[in-house]
DNA sequence: TGCATAATTCAATATTTCTTGTAATATCGT
DNA sequence: ACGATATTACAAGAAATATTGAATTATGCA
């Protein structure tokens, strides 16, 4: 992943309605979301929404599905694995002691599956 | 961490230039640069760095120290840990399966302390 | 004190992003 | 085919962010 793409993943997660169908969507998980419930839930108007949705696919951490009349989004896993791992890249350059715990603390979070 | 102020982290982070002035100060370590040396180093004004470190400062996410003429900024650790935890949080969420590629691979890179 | 250096603050402008309402597209059920 | 539902696309105005240059504050040194 390079810089730019790390901002418009960033840039797509720093406002708080998209933060919130991201975090939605994550909930979700892989069926994700029809773009309707997903307006319902962070209430917002549906025009709103789907400029939201919009941003986070572009930025290549959801995509969309069409499903009869239905357009279901879901999580890309990789996307975000992706921004993870280049953030991890930059926090433990040269000095791994340093974020060690940021790490194994999210390792833990992740074993136990709850917040 | 609440949602606003990962908005503002993000939101700090969602910029070309702030991130890669992040990723010097990731790899500066504790004792930081001087503003003066980061601006040459992104290639920048004073005023306009200036402006970008108040924001990342803002964010919680680097701090200021005055050291005789210079003022010196440094990562600050603490502020990316909460950050990485709360993405964590969302992205274990439930399915731990999903992002334990994502940690694992992380957690790797960062006990061999490179890229 | 007076001058030079490091960095910030301020104010105006430019740019980008967000919001809102209206119109358009696609699909389903009858 | 027709009407209803789900969703997106477009356009205009509003709001937030970024950039620039000039002025200001703080410190060090002679």
């Amino acid at each position: 992943m390079e810089s730019k793409d790390a901002v418009a993943c960033l840039s797509a997660l720093a406002h708080d309605q998209r933060l919130a169908i991201f975090r939605l969507l994550v909930k979700a998980g892989p069926p994700g979301l029809p773009a309707g419930e997903i307006a319902d839930a962070v209430c917002a108007t549906p025009t709103s929404t789907s400029f939201h949705l919009k941003e986070l696919d572009r930025a290549g951490l959801i995509h969309a599905t069409r499903s009869g009349r239905y357009i279901r989004y879901a999580v890309q896993f990789d996307g975000m694995r992706q921004l993870l791992t280049f953030l991890m890249e930059d926090c433990c350059q040269g000095q791994p002691e340093l974020c060690g715990t940021a790490v194994k603390k999210a390792r833990a979070l992740c074993k136990s599956g709850s917040k």
